[in-house]
DNA sequence: CCGATTGTGGACTAAGTTGGTCCTGATTGC
DNA sequence: GCAATCAGGACCAACTTAGTCCACAATCGG
């Protein structure tokens, strides 16, 4: 159903959780906050702190913070982070690819369609979705400022 | 990674080699034109007449044929058709959706997502890749009208 | 200096989804 | 009647993903 992979969905949930917290938040914090197993969670911000996404303190009173405010993260970079790059078909650069590749007269065409993607995902920031996120209410009377973009 | 089914691939694929031949297309025929097994290629024609994107005719001498132009079909349907309903995540409208969706900040408000990724892919239409399609050599000197690139 | 707390890294398993195959009809033309 | 061709499932195997667990390293507080 091209629907992105669950830990990029938690990651994306934890992300703009860890936004609103302003110190540093833990695992069993952030799990419990979002309702999701400990364990899972632990994942996903390990993955998450490889990609430089977030920033990791060891040690008491350690923990995550975000390494850029939410306005400056886009989905693309979350679904890169925990997915891989974004791409529809096997058949890119010179990866290995489907085995059809030779006869198929589409190989390494998607290109429109990945880079169309891959725009717009880019142009969504975490930022904008935490704007969703907040009830309907008062999203309206809310004074926004203008965030936006890369 | 964010890719699509094989199947939906394989059903692209298929769409713009019907386009390319004029009558009607055989099962074997295609399978055989773009390397890949005749069942599979079989059950893809079908889902897409399903969707009403070909029509079919039986019996001997009978074969798939589009139902409207390349440039009439856009990618959306074509993964709708196979894949069913875009929705990156669990949690649209009135779903099962997840099991945290009640603690989730986020539940239900992906749809800026779904939105910006089913326009992208709306307006693409099987045309464009046909062009994208052409060898390198051929897209500089023709005529083509706008067709952009990378 | 010691122990509690918290992240790091990897291995491992179980479940789910997808891809692919096959078979039994129904329909059409020769 | 017979051959070609699509229709509609059932079915199994393989792969991918999600989720869990454990041993270890770092940091802090006392
Ligand atoms: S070579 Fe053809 S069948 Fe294989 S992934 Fe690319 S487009 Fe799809
Ligand atoms: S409810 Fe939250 S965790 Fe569940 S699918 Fe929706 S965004 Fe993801």
């Amino acid at each position: 159903m091209l629907r992105l992979s669950r830990l990029t969905d938690y990651a994306v949930v934890a992300l703009v959780r860890l936004g609103r917290s302003d110190g540093v938040a833990t695992t069993p914090g952030i799990a419990a906050a979002i309702g999701i197993p400990e364990p899972t969670v632990a994942k996903v911000l390990k993955a998450l702190t490889c990609a430089g996404l977030v920033l990791s303190t060891r040690g008491a009173h350690g923990g995550y913070r975000l390494s850029r405010p939410l306005a400056g993260i886009s989905i693309a970079e979350v679904i890169v982070a925990i997915d891989g790059p974004i791409a529809l078909t096997s058949c890119v650069d010179g990866a290995v690819g489907c085995e059809s590749q030779s006869l198929c007269p589409m190989a390494g065409r998607w290109d429109p369609v990945n880079s169309a993607i891959r725009d717009a995902l880019t142009n969504i920031t975490l930022a904008d979705m935490e704007d969703a996120a907040i009830p309907r209410a008062f999203r309206v009377a809310a004074p926004v400022p203008v965030n936006e973009e890369i």
